[in-house]
DNA sequence: GCCAACGTTGGC
DNA sequence: GCCAACGTTGGC
């Protein structure tokens, strides 16, 4: 079981939208690394939802629910896509500023690649994080 | 709104 | 295959 993070800008998509949808195609994604990191994802892999610009929180928790597929929105079939599943919000949304200044969370790979939309999170910032958003 | 970081494109 | 120019993302 892996863990990952999604940015989203809540407004373009947000968790509330993502929480009334239950599941939604992670398409758009525009970036081989990003694409690369939803291809090594498997079902039931687990993902924070974080609002980019606007709140820069982490807020809910998906779950993949399909695995990689070739996003249709890409008319040059270069990227990819993956279903995820809402789950559940965090108690507490966990911001940006919190996590800078968390002695290990601030190594995180969303953090230190801060243009990096889908990212790898290790399972003991995924406990720390869940601690945090009162989980 | 600005700007740093960084990915992509295209000319050579 | 290099690298300058350009575009985009996202924090501040």
């Amino acid at each position: 079981m892996a863990y990952w993070l999604m940015k989203s800008e809540p407004s373009a998509y947000s968790w509330d939208e993502m929480a009334k949808d239950k599941r939604t195609g992670w398409n758009g994604v525009r970036n081989y690394q990003a694409s690369n990191n939803m291809k090594a994802m498997k079902l039931g892999d687990e993902c924070f939802f974080y609002h980019s610009n606007e709140g820069k929180e982490i807020v809910g928790i998906v779950k993949v629910s399909k695995l990689y597929h070739p996003d249709p929105s890409d008319k040059k079939g270069r990227f990819g896509m993956v279903e995820v599943t809402a789950v559940r919000p965090l108690k507490t949304p966990v911001t940006l500023a919190a996590i800078k200044e968390h002695k290990t969370l601030k190594e995180m790979a969303f953090v230190k690649q801060s243009r990096l939309s889908v990212s790898p999170v290790r399972a003991a910032e995924w406990k720390t994080i869940c601690k945090l958003g009162g989980l």
